[in-house]
DNA sequence: ATGGAAGTTGAAGTCAGCTTGAGGTCAAGG
DNA sequence: CCTTGACCTCAAGCTGACTTCAACTTCCAT
């Protein structure tokens, strides 16, 4: 299956779980990156399997291409990433993950108490209108985590 | 500002928070609705508010419209929603909340064993190859939620 | 009665993130 | 050598969820 060490396209779909059109759209948006046959077919390093991986995991939790890009850019060029190097960007995602997690928990244990009770005429109900003129800024706390805020209560 | 107690687009613009193109969106594809003035202008009952409410909520989890609006079309069709009635519609997410949740709790802590570690080869890993030759069908638990697995290793 | 804010329509545009198709080229086993 | 399957490019298409535009019309306070 693996004549030397790198990769054809076809194997990598296979290993990555990625469509073969999934990986060539990312090597045009400068995701990954493949070297050439003399014939013109790509051959993948190794090392892309980790970044399909970082990738798949960035896209499960709604991280858009370009910051995913930007977070690959940072790791180091000329040497292959160590563990430490993925450690840090694994970091970067993380407090963007806590506060997801926070958001759905805030959400599910909200939904009882708030869709569930009479309270949705958002008039009223602090957690869904934080910044109303019924409950002005600063009377509770700010129930709900910033994803789940409605954008702007305007003045009235 | 509530003349009698049918609101205008604009008023719900600013007590929805979504913006008068979404509105109108979301009428034309079934989600709202609103009786017209005899000039043909909208004008929206107050319980529009708590569906625009519960729909903010959805979306903010990543449910689509279409889901959206089936969830809103098995509220009772002649009568004002009750309380039970919401409870019941919010009852309907909670078991996609409790799987979003515990997708991203699993990808939390899973970032710094695998990610970090040395193990996203992808072909060895476990974790984020659950159905590989490798570890296949049954050898260990699915640690992964479906949300955040990878489609199919299909047959090597 | 009138001027300006607020509302109306339908069609077209946008954006992300790919997918699909047409039409051809490469690589490797027999 | 030949066939066949894997691969190539470029362009266009697609889905979801809206937004923007142009060209009016309606509402209501003065």
């Amino acid at each position: 299956m693996d004549s030397h060490d790198l990769l054809t396209i076809g194997e990598v779909v296979e290993r990555s779980g990625f469509p073969h059109s999934a990986l060539r759209f990312y090597e045009r948006e400068g995701l990954v990156s493949a070297s050439r046959t003399s014939g013109g077919q790509r051959r993948y390093e190794r090392g892309v399997l980790r970044r399909l991986a970082f990738i798949r995991a960035a896209r499960a939790v709604g991280v858009g291409l370009d910051e995913v890009r930007d977070a690959l850019d940072r790791l180091p060029a000329g040497r292959t990433p160590t563990k430490a190097d993925w450690t840090r960007l694994s970091r970067s995602w993380r407090g963007r993950l806590d506060e997801q997690i926070e958001a759905l928990v805030a959400l599910r244990d909200g939904l009882d108490s708030c869709i569930g009770c009479g309270c949705l005429s958002l008039a009223r109900c602090r957690l869904w209108n934080p910044g109303d003129r019924v409950a002005v800024q600063g009377d509770g706390a700010q129930l709900l985590p910033p994803a789940l805020r409605r954008p702007a209560a305007r003045e009235v």
